[in-house]
Order: structure tokens, then C-alpha cells, then sequence
DNA sequence: GACAATACGTCCATTACGGACATATACTAC
DNA sequence: GTAGTATATGTCCGTAATGGACGTATTGTC
């Protein structure tokens, strides 16, 4: 268990995991597809990087492991789920600020370049 | 000189760099001062790092060294200056994007606590 | 003259990444 | 039914990135 100090900033990989659980809680496979849709693909986890982060957040208080499948009715016993911690969460929003006030920063430096983000997102 | 999409996503430090090139050239020592201001003293970026950094830039073709000193009056010659390159201006700019893309759907998901940030940001 | 801040850099142990590989089950289409 | 794809977890290992210690020297301040 380290501080969140010692954790943060978050590597990428870090950090769009925690995006996946903020929501609910997800088991790794679940994760990965969540990351490549939440960063428009641009972020491409392989699955060393997947499950070392996983084992590595596990090790480090960031997630934990979900005792019950919350999809009783699906047979596939292989899946792992995992859930944020209260650490996990914290350290979530400290970077999400983080990620805000860069933006923030970039557009008073009028570094930003006009663009949107589609609707549907 | 490789593509972006192999650079992307950056990491911590090469953006707080790049963030930090954005609006002006500047010397190694002022970049690590800039990072530690923009980023509110959460990256504290070691010697090995931001050095480390630049030369991997530098090869990587998003930033490139300032020939002419922009402040001629000062006397120290140790000074490295740097500049962005447009390979580096494109990867900042989308990287940006992906940083304000983040924090769009987080807030669409509702896991942004309110927050604000001091007007003199 | 002393001392802190400035300024550059290397070295190296630790950490993180990412793709290849291994293994096996679930679903879909023919 | 069976072929093929998607789902699902994980390890292994070479490569890349980090960060602090150390080294060296100059500049600014009290």
C-alpha cells in the first residue's frame, strides 16, 4: 500500500483503467475494450500491459478483487472482476484534476486549437 | 523520426515538457522549473528524467535545439535551448485532445467532483 | 568568502511497457 | 458438427522510461 503521492502521476495505462472502474466494476477482458473505446483507440493496452498494471494496481491498493460475479446468469468462470478502492478512487480524481488543469492551462495559453467532441460521446 | 502514432500516448513527463515548449523556447533547467509550476509541484521531474527525456525528443524528432540564444545579455553559455518541432506542436495538440476528450467523458459519467481552479491559473 | 541556486549531464537500479506465446472456453455461421 | 472468431486469462522477456545519487562548474546573494 504506497501513498497516493508516491503513485501519482498516473501512467496512461494506470489511469484509463481507473476510467473503466469508476463506473462499475469490469473484469480485465471487459477493461481492455473499454479503454480502446473510451480513448477513441488510441490507446492500444496489450495484454501485458493489461494484466501487469492489473496485478501491479492490485499490489498497490488502487483496485480490488470483486468476490462475486455480478453476472451470475454467465457461465464463464474464467473472468476476474475488480473494483476501485477508496485509494483507487482518490487518486482518480487527483489525476482527472490534473488532466483538467492542463487543459485549462493549455487554453489561457491559447494552445488549444478550436475542435469538438462529436455528440455521441 | 518516427510517426505519432507510435509516440502517443506520452508520457507524463514528455508532455509536461512539450506543454512547457508550447509558448517559448526554453533551457533545460527552466523546463524542469515550468513542469513543477504548471503541474503544482505533483511531477516532480528528476535530473535523469528531464534530461533523459530531451535527448529521447531530440531523437524522436519532437523537439529540436535552438541555435541562437534568445537572451544574448546573460552570460552562461551552459544553457541548451530547445524548441518544439511540428511533429512535436501535432503530437502535443492531439495529445491534448486526449486529455480534454478524458475529462469530457468523465464528466459525462459524472465522476468529476466540483472543483475550481484559482483564477490566477 | 560562503552558500544557495542555477545549469548541465551520467549512471544504474527499479519500474513499466507491449507483443509474442500459451491455453482454453463461448459464440456464430455454414 | 465443425470451423473460425471472439472472449478470457495469464506469462515471458526484450526494450523503454523513471528517478535519485553523484559529478562538475558557474552565477547570484548575504
Amino acid at each position: 500500500m504506497k501513498t497516493i503521492n508516491t503513485l501519482t502521476p498516473l501512467t496512461p495505462a494506470v489511469f484509463y483503467i481507473l476510467l473503466a472502474l469508476a463506473s462499475s466494476e469490469k473484469h480485465g477482458y471487459e477493461i481492455m475494450k473499454q479503454v480502446k473505446q473510451d480513448s477513441q483507440g488510441q490507446v492500444k493496452m496489450g495484454t501485458g500491459t493489461l494484466y501487469g498494471s492489473l496485478k501491479r494496481m492490485l499490489a498497490n491498493g488502487l483496485i480490488e478483487e470483486a468476490g462475486e460475479k455480478p453476472d451470475p446468469t454467465r457461465a464463464d468462470e474464467r473472468r476476474r472482476y475488480y473494483r476501485l478502492t477508496e485509494l483507487g478512487r482518490r487518486a482518480f480524481t487527483i489525476e482527472l484534476q490534473r488532466y483538467a488543469r492542463v487543459v485549462s492551462i493549455a487554453g489561457q495559453r491559447s494552445l488549444l486549437p478550436t475542435f469538438s467532441l462529436e455528440p455521441g460521446v
